[in-house]
DNA sequence: CTGAAAGCGCTAACAA
DNA sequence: TTGTTAGCGCTTTCAG
């Protein structure tokens, strides 16, 4: 293995001169600079990076927990983190949880090893207590999930307002009995996606009725049960707003195979925008997270707390959007 | 920052049998090691990896080059990758290249300059001569994508003979017209998924009719478009084998443009059985991928090899299977 | 079973 | 602008 004393040695330089050629190239007189980077090209040198990364303790590697890195919503946040990080020179370490607390514990581990320079969470089910001392003594952000009496810098949407948009859509559409399939309730977003539903119906004037509401875990399969559940009601909904877009198509898949027609029979509104949402049939009419962004924000504010940038804003709230499609029965009204 | 040696003073030892106790154990006296890790404990010492890293000349790091982390089937792959990685002790560094060849040749240097342990490739477009080179130096296993003409070690599925079972499947429900939409060819998986097509149907004496075979590019659009063509044909297929799930889409889609029922008027099968294939409406029948598996194997070879295990065997092919859904008709006629 | 000691290859004062 | 030098904190011979 060549190392950079060669490179020097060869050069009639010092080691330093060449340390600097590689990091601080505008330091070294042009003509120095030169001979030593032929010298680099001509031996192939390649710099032993774990010793810079000993000798400089910082590593240009962050850590990503993520919950599941199969689940869509995920993938594409680590997709935006991914971007920003490779285009800042910085590198992804992926550490998946499977929605296990030890885990989360166990990759505090690589910050206070310094094994990497800071860490985005897209999970946060630690106690708060422990989240708070490592954040104060190092990079983190949180982004997909959010925290409620903690000042973590965290970047997310407002998923109150945006439940609330979906569920007013719903309503201005003209329905009165517009049930809501939450997501696991544990989660602070899948409240603040319930109260937004609930502010909806408040601010129209609608009673809430408790039986509409109905906890899901996000997949398929409870968007189908909560829906054959709400079907075999009395006073069944004529809409329904799903705290996410795969839940919806289970709600869509329960009300085709009662004999109901969606949107005629049922109106249907997601959440999340994810790819699905775009090709099922009908297209599922949802709020559009922008989860590449998101990724995109979170990397961009560790890695001004990384740099010792003063954080003067510590929560970034983005823009979601109601995409129109199908399920929500607003075309038909329009093409009439 | 409390190191190695203060644990050593205190425990009146020397640096060397802490450095024992971390990491050969069982090369120290209890007595010894029980005192040195009650002082680690009282200090809350954390051992400097960078500075191991940089002794030994290794990172239990992997690296994995994915085309691109947003696809469902890269994600899964990756999800086993991780898995099988975390439970060796293993982290995972991600690499999207975009489908940028640079970006290969770019996440190379990584190798070369030992920051990760090994490599796994979701995507090999870089030159042959290079990745020799490399495999030859570097721990190296390539999955999902595979390559002719090189002894890299490979994870995959028999494409062939699996587009050979899906076009049979349709061709035995009494189809003579089976289109095929096929990936992008220049990837050696589509390529092959075309050659199984061919040979269903040359063995079941059907004629191969080149205006059936449309090459997509995997995106519900070109599975529509493919389709809405196909569909304009003075003898459309009634049967088609979709290169994978998501094209399948389209071209259920378009079949419903188009007035048709599917699986009534046209029959469907797919490919990957991402969850989309089983969620959507109808269900698509499908080839299973073992993605998850595939990765985890992917891993587990590159660990031999890490550990220099002779590899006695190059190519991996793990099973396949057909998973019948609605979109193919098959459970229509068991249903009469 | 334990200790002493020699670096691993690089960076960053400090000096020149 | 360049060189000299002193480590960074750990692992690993080698000796005892």
């Amino acid at each position: 293995m060549v190392k950079m004393n060669d490179v020097a040695e060869k050069a009639n330089v010092s080691k330093a001169t060449v340390s600097r050629v590689l990091r601080n190239p505008e330091t070294v007189k042009k003509d120095t600079r030169e001979k030593v980077l032929a010298i680099i090209e001509q031996l192939n040198y390649q710099p032993n990076i774990l010793a810079r990364h000993f000798r400089r303790s910082e590593t240009n590697t962050i850590l990503v927990v993520v919950p599941n890195i199969m689940n869509t919503v995920f993938s594409h946040i680590l997709g935006g983190i991914e971007h920003a990080a490779c285009e800042k020179g910085y590198r992804v370490l992926l550490a998946n949880t499977n929605k296990q607390v030890e885990k989360e514990y166990e990759y505090l581990d690589h910050l206070k090893q310094r094994q990497v320079d800071g860490m985005i969470l897209l999970s946060a089910r630690m106690d708060k207590g422990v989240l708070g001392e490592v954040m104060r003594q190092y990079p983190v952000v949180l982004t997909a999930d959010y925290l409620e009496g903690i000042a973590i810098p965290t970047v997310s949407i407002d998923n109150v307002s945006s439940a609330r948009t979906a569920t007013e859509h719903l309503i201005k559409l003209g329905h009165s009995r517009v049930a809501h399939i939450t997501g696991p309730l544990h989660l602070l977003l899948s409240q603040d996606r319930l109260k937004g539903y609930r502010q909806a119906l408040l601010q129209n004037n609608l009673d809430v009725d408790n039986i509409l509401i109905q906890e899901g875990d996000f997949s398929y399969e409870s968007g189908y049960n909560q829906m054959t559940k709400l079907l075999a009601l009395e006073h069944p909904p004529t809409a329904v707003f799903s705290a996410n877009d795969e839940m919806a198509t289970g709600v869509i898949k329960a009300a085709k195979d009662y004999g109901l027609s969606v949107p005629e029979d049922l109106a249907v509104v997601g959440f999340d925008n994810i790819k699905l949402s775009a090709i099922y049939d009908p297209g599922i009419t949802t709020i559009a997270q922008p989860m590449f962004e998101m990724g995109k924000k979170a990397m961009e504010l560790l890695l001004e707390q990384i740099n010792g940038v003063e954080m003067t804003k510590r929560q970034y709230v983005l823009e979601n959007e109601l995409i129109i499609r199908d399920s929500c029965g607003a075309k038909l009204l329009k093409d009439n």
